[in-house]
DNA sequence: CAGCGGGGTTGACACGTTTTAATTCGATGA
DNA sequence: TCATCGAATTAAAACGTGTCAACCCCGCTG
C-alpha cells in the first residue's frame, strides 16, 4: 500500500503522488484532487519510515524527563506537545525516572529513530550525554536544566534563588533549625535549591550546619514518608521547619507528620517546591515555590525547533525564568498550632 | 555513517555486520570480535527508519492514555514501559486528552511510524479507530476499555462494579441523596460508574432521580472545583453524599466544600474513583475504589506482544479485574461531623 | 511558421538495512 | 587425489519515499 498504488490509481506517477504531499502548490488543482480522491479511497497513510529514511531525519522530536509520576513534568510535557503539534511535528515522550541507564538506553531509542531534535532533563550534571547527541548533529534543547555552556540551548527556572526564596521564607517566620527533605544529591535541581537554602541560611546570619540534611533515594511522596520517619524516630528535637526539594517529598513528609500527631505548622513548618495541583488541597495547604511549567515546555520547544529549521542561523540561548513564592496553610506561623 | 562504513571498517561485507547486529551466532567470534570493535570505534548506531522500513514494523509500541495528567494513567504507562522494555520494545506515549480528534491526530502518527501494535484507552465507544487500525493489520489491545466483541483483546476493571460498590457504601452510610460529579459523559467510565450508582440506588430501594447528575467538560480538579460550586450555589440543599467519578474530580470538590465551611464528611460524605497517591494526602483523606492499575499496563503489553510475535496462533482474550473499596475520613459517618 | 519559455509531469536513483541464495575455503572421507 | 560437506561470508535485491534533471505540451513571440 504505498505511493505506487495511489499513482497508478489516480492514473499519475509516483513522483505526482510525492508532490501532492508534500508540495501541493506545484501541481495542477484537477491532479491534485484526483490524487487526493485516490489517497482517500485506498486509506493510504505515507510511510514514515522510507520518509524519515530517505530524509535522514524524522519529525518526531524526543522528550526525556525525569518522572512521569510528578505532575511538574507532565505539565511540562503538555506544553511541549501543544507547541510540537501546532508545528506539525509529533513527540516521543520517555522517562528516565532519575536513572541514568535508563537516560542513555532512552536517549539510544531516540537515535535510532532519527528524531529531529531532543528535549532533555538530564539525570547526570556533565552534560555528556547531550554532548553525544550534539556530536552525531542532533539539536538538543536543555529544559529544567540551566548551562553555562554556549554551544547549546537551555530553559530553566532558577533553583538557586527558589531554594533561597523558601528557606528565607522559614527563616523569616522564626524558624531557627531547619531540616532539607531531597532526593539524590547528585540531581542538579536538589543541590541548588540545597545551595539556596544555604544562602538563606547565611543571609540571615546563621551557620550551615543549621540545614539538616535528609537524603532519600527518590524524589516521590513515598521517599518523603521515608524522609519523615527518619525525622521522627531519630530521636532528637524536631527542627523548626521543613523544606522539602519537591512537592511530593513534601505531601509524603506532611503526611506522617500528622499521622504522628506533629502539628503543622505549629509544631513544624513544612514547605515544598514545584507547587503542583494537589499541594493546594493537601491535609494543610502546602507553600510551595511556583515555576512557569507549562512555559518552560513550549519554550523549549521553540527554540528547538528554531534550531531545526535553521542550524546555522540559528544563536542559541539560555533562559532563565523566577520563581515564585506561594504561602498556604503549612508554613504559616499563628495558623493553627502549640506555639 | 551505516553499516557499510562500518563493513569497511572491520574489513567485512555489509551482510556481516548485520548479522552481528541481528544473529550473532552464525558469525565466528573473531570477526565478530572485529566488528564490534568498529561498531565502537566508529559510535555507529543503527538506522531505525531502514529497519522499519524493511521489516514493514519498527520495534515500537504505541500507547495512547486519555490524560497524562492523571496518576491513573501514569501508573499504567509506568506498567506498560516496563514490560515493553523487558522485551526490547520501546513505547510511544501519547495523549488524546479525551479528545476524539487529538486520539485520531495520534493514531495516525502511531500508523505513519508503523509503530508495531498499539495500547489504546478509547475517547469514544464506537471502537472506530481500534477497527481501523486493524483494518491495517496492526494489532490493537484496548486499555481500560472492555470489549464484548472477541476480535480484539482488552485489559479493563469494571467499572460497573465500582460504581455500585462506592454508592453502595455511601448509601449504607445513611445518605438518602446522592450527587455523582461525572466527566464527560459520552466517556465509557463515566457512564459505567454511573450505572453502578444506579443499581445501588435500586438495591437500596430508592429511586433513579434520588441520584442528582453535576456534569462537567473535563475530570481534573478544577472540573471538580467547577462542580462543586454548581452543587453550592444552585440554592437547594446539599446532598447526603458525592459519588465522584475520578479522583481528581473528588479532590477538586473537596477542596471547594472545605474552603466554603461544609464538613467533610460530616456534612457531606464524598468518595472518589482510582485511588490516586494523592487521595490518601488530601485535606481529609479520600475515599476511594482502587484499580491494580499498574497491572493493567503489564498485562495489556504481554497480550499485545503475544498477538505480534504470533499473530496466527492468538487467542484474544478480554481480561477484566475487579475493583476495591478503600475507606477513609471522606466517607466514615461519625468520623468528624455534626450529624 | 519556427523557436522559445514555462508550468506540469515523469522516471530513475538514493537513503540504510535485512535477507536469501550463492560462493569461498578448509577439512574430511573415500 | 578428488569429491563432498559444512561453516563462514558475500553479493544483490527489496522495502517506500523524496528529489532532481529531463521531458512534454501548449501558447506566445518574433
Amino acid at each position: 500500500m504505498g505511493i505506487k498504488q495511489v499513482a497508478r490509481h489516480a492514473g499519475v506517477s509516483p513522483g505526482t503522488v510525492s508532490n501532492v504531499l508534500n508540495r501541493p502548490e506545484r501541481v495542477a488543482a484537477t491532479t491534485r484532487a484526483r490524487v487526493e480522491a485516490a489517497i482517500r479511497e485506498l486509506g493510504f497513510v505515507r510511510n514514515g519510515s522510507a520518509s524519515t529514511l530517505r530524509a535522514g531525519h524524522s519529525s518526531t522530536i524526543g522528550l526525556m524527563v525525569l518522572d512521569l509520576g510528578n505532575p511538574f513534568f507532565t505539565d511540562m510535557a503538555r506544553g511541549v506537545e501543544e507547541s510540537a503539534s501546532e508545528r506539525g511535528y509529533a513527540v516521543i515522550l520517555s522517562s528516565s525516572g532519575e536513572s541514568d541507564d535508563r537516560e542513555q538506553r532512552n536517549i539510544r531509542v531516540f537515535a535510532e529513530q532519527r528524531v529531529r531534535g531532543v528535549l532533555l532533563t538530564p539525570v547526570g550534571d556533565d552534560g555528556e550525554n547531550a554532548d553525544r547527541l550534539r556530536a552525531r548533529g542532533m539539536p538538543v534543547v536543555l529544559l529544567d536544566h540551566p548551562t553555562p555552556r554556549a554551544n547549546q540551548c537551555s530553559v530553566a527556572v532558577d533553583d538557586v534563588a527558589g531554594g533561597e526564596l523558601a528557606a528565607g521564607r522559614l527563616l523569616a517566620d522564626g524558624a531557627r533549625t531547619l531540616a532539607f527533605v531531597t532526593g539524590p544529591t547528585a540531581l542538579r535541581q536538589c543541590a541548588d535549591r540545597r545551595k539556596g537554602a544555604l544562602r538563606a541560611l547565611r543571609t540571615a546570619g546563621l551557620a550551615p550546619g543549621t540545614l539538616r540534611d535528609v537524603a532519600v533515594p527518590a524524589m516521590n511522596a513515598r521517599a518523603g514518608q521515608e524522609a519523615a520517619r527518619r525525622l521522627l524516630d531519630d530521636g532528637g528535637p524536631l527542627p523548626d521547619a521543613i523544606f522539602c526539594a519537591n512537592d511530593l517529598l513534601a505531601l509524603g513528609v506532611l503526611r506522617v507528620l500528622l499521622q504522628s500527631g506533629v502539628q503543622v505548622p505549629g509544631d513544624v513548618a513544612v514547605i515544598g517546591y514545584d507547587d503542583i495541583e494537589f499541594s493546594a488541597a493537601a491535609a494543610v495547604p502546602l507553600s510551595s515555590v511556583r515555576q512557569p511549567t507549562y512555559q518552560l515546555g513550549r519554550i523549549a520547544t521553540e527554540l528547538l525547533l528554531e534550531e531545526c529549521d535553521d542550524p546555522e542561523g540559528h544563536a542559541h540561548q539560555q533562559v532563565m525564568f523566577q520563581p515564585e513564592l506561594v504561602i498556604r496553610e503549612s508554613s504559616r506561623r499563628g495558623g493553627g498550632g502549640t506555639e
